[in-house]
DNA sequence: TGGCGCTGTCTAAGGCGATTAGGCTATACC
DNA sequence: GGTATAGCCTAATCGCCTTAGACAGCGCCA
């Protein structure tokens, strides 16, 4: 939906090559197709963005704003299971709902690295120190259920958005049970002095 | 390294395809990199694959051929925890040594799915299932712990590769603690008639 | 033994996307 | 009213993918 009166922006950049990414996949994000929606020439473009890599990182920026604010607002007032179920639910909803966004969240951070996406991207984990604290962590034992919470989100995101899970069983399922998972699992993490005693295994 | 004299094979392209990926990333693998490397003119692949995508098809199945053996190989000869840790430091190590290959594994699969690539993904959950066997798992129940299981690794393997866990917190520990913790929600999947009644909950 | 065809490489050429250089217009400001 | 500047444009280059078609070496068959 090409509109030519209004005037190039930043933002509008954005906004269609966001769309473009949920819709078609980050791959279709070119500066050619962001420019053709903008009824705009491709070279017109250079004048907001750095080129590709540029509105990529935007994009990133942009990605990261919105998933760590759904975070947050799903944290908000809950404690223990009930926020990460929560926040668990936010999470995959954001990845369901914007796959080109979300996956260009991931994508590696760029040199220059932008320190809005830093921020966004320690408001998360922000979010999930709170909720975990909420499970008496802290320290490295935080740290490390950290990791395993947000790898089961992003395992689950990214499989399903990849196609994964074509077992016809429900996926809904899958979340409740594997979030009854997480939430045993978390618990065990805490106040583990010492990381249990196993001899090194390969 | 190149070498001229050898006669261009679809398994020489697909191993210097390999090696490129895992070298430099995903998206260094194109048609006029592998080419080079053979000391051959772009086109001149086009008698062996069928263009760009098919190289990425059969970079695919050849990476889920070797994934799939060293699970396989990995949980041979064990069953429980024991399994589960092999299994999964199987996972980890692959993801590790070969990210190109992994992460190819994983892209969409192109419309034509090669029978190889699927017989190969098959292996992989029959592994799986083997493994969850173990703990006394099957049918409904074993789908979703294997969707568990396989979320938390994939998830840990991703993040780690796009370098997240920034924090200085021990990485093998953060696998121990995490197979710990999958190890005891594994457990919880076992005859599960029903699945909890919780409130539909957003 | 000599020709024929197949296989596999090459050159030539077209297309698309990114990027840079530089021109042109309209608006805003003096 | 004139000028500067912002912002869009055209023109042109480069790299990569892809297709078409020329050409050479090899084996096979008569």
């Amino acid at each position: 939906m090409p509109s030519r009166d209004a005037r190039l922006t930043r933002e509008r950049i954005v906004e269609v090559a966001a769309s473009l990414a949920d819709d078609q996949g980050l791959d279709a994000v070119t500066l050619s197709a962001v420019a053709a929606r903008l009824c705009v020439r491709t070279p017109s473009l250079y004048h907001h963005v750095q080129g590709l890599a540029g509105l990529k990182g935007a994009l990133r920026v942009h990605g990261l704003e919105l998933l760590s604010e759904a975070l947050r607002d799903a944290a908000s007032g809950r404690a223990e299971r009930d926020a990460l179920e929560a926040v668990a639910h936010a999470y995959l909803t954001f990845a369901r709902k914007h796959p080109g966004l979300y996956a260009v969240t991931l994508a590696v951070a760029g040199e220059r690295d932008d320190e809005r996406a830093h921020a966004s991207a320690d408001r998360i984990l922000a979010t999930t120190f709170d909720v975990l604290r909420g499970y008496g962590l802290d320290g490295d034992d935080a740290v490390h259920a950290a990791r395993f919470v947000r790898s089961a989100l992003h395992g689950f995101a990214a499989l399903e958005s990849a196609g994964g899970f074509e077992l016809p069983a429900d996926r809904a399922a899958t979340v409740d049970r594997m979030l009854e998972a997480i939430d045993r699992g978390v618990r065990t993490y805490v106040r583990h002095e010492a990381p249990p005693v196993r001899a090194a295994r390969r």
